[in-house]
DNA sequence: GTCCAGGGAATCA
DNA sequence: TGATTCCATGGA
């Protein structure tokens, strides 16, 4: 595969470190001139702001790494016009949007996303990097690009023979057996992608995520939006956002106490249908400020 | 040593 | 339905 370059020319909405550090993605990582390179399917690029251009240099199976990254990274979306809609909410979805103004929400591959937040339950985000990257290591395939090798995100095929206690031995804990099942319901075709993908129900999408193993209603929500299903009405509900959610309008003495179906209505009254986007930019804002 | 992390599943009322 | 408890692991 030969290097290919392409210049994404002064975006209206697009920041690095927002786009990759907002919890959404556990691949990309920032190097030493404050670029990052990251890998999403076949393709190991690197992405670096000059100016108000972003350049993306890297190597790409279609040989068309220009539409790999329109779709990859939402490009043809208008977020002026999101942040816009949500900004009129309140001044809290106003200082958390200037805050991850450049967030983009990117359409990461369905599988990818979907053993990624299984391994999410109940663990922190260095943690999940890491266990992703040793499951690439160690079932993916090699991609050499600039002196370094780099391993694609295991298919469901490389993961066939691979047993409960491998995965505990990659430091997976007990998701070793949640993501041994899934794998093979989805190799059996109990959960067919395919149909997911093209499937416009979002109730009808989620109630077959739910029968996937270690997959329950957050871990569903991260996988209607954060893949390349793009269901933007879905609210993720984690500890962070349950904390913010009371910080912000509920004010429950006790925020583990705060019912989920509470946030939910709430969400849904004030943020519509773009409540999965209303979520990024708290949960964004509020972890890391 | 204790607490916590982008929770889920089993169990019990 | 709703609440409790347990589940590995590693960093703070």
């Amino acid at each position: 595969m030969k290097e290919q370059q392409y210049i994404l020319k002064n975006p209206e909405t697009f920041h690095l470190k927002d786009i990759f550090e907002c919890g959404q993605c556990f691949r990309w990582n920032e190097q030493e001139d404050g670029s990052y390179t990251g890998i999403w399917k076949e393709n190991v690029v690197n992405v670096k702001k000059e100016g108000q251009d972003y350049i993306f240099t890297g190597i790409c199976k279609t040989e068309n790494l220009e539409e790999e990254i329109h779709t990859y990274f939402d490009i043809d979306r208008n977020y002026e016009e999101i942040k816009e809609n949500l900004s009129h909410i309140d001044n809290y979805m106003k200082d958390s949007i200037q805050y991850g103004k450049g967030i983009r929400i990117l359409n990461q591959d369905l599988w990818e996303t979907i053993i990624s937040f299984i391994i999410s339950a109940n663990n922190n985000i260095p943690r999940i990097k890491g266990i992703i990257e040793r499951l690439s290591k160690t079932y993916g395939k090699q991609i050499k690009w600039n002196g370094k090798i780099y391993y694609t995100f295991p298919t469901p095929g490389e993961l066939k023979n691979v047993t409960v206690e491998q995965y505990r031995a990659l430091g997976l804990g007990f998701r070793d057996i949640r993501l041994y099942e899934t794998t093979k319901m989805i190799l059996e075709g109990k959960v067919n992608l395919q149909e997911l993908e093209e499937n416009p129900n979002t109730i009808e999408v989620r109630e077959k995520l739910l029968t996937l193993s270690g997959v329950g209603p957050k871990v569903a929500d991260c996988i209607l939006l954060f893949s390349d299903l793009k269901r933007l009405e879905v609210f993720p509900i984690d500890v962070w956002v349950r904390r913010v959610m009371n910080d912000l309008y509920i004010r429950n003495e006790d925020e583990t106490k705060v019912n989920k179906k509470q946030i939910e209505k709430m969400a849904k009254e004030k943020f519509g249908d773009l409540a999965g986007l209303a979520q990024q930019y708290l949960f964004y804002w509020r972890r890391e400020a």
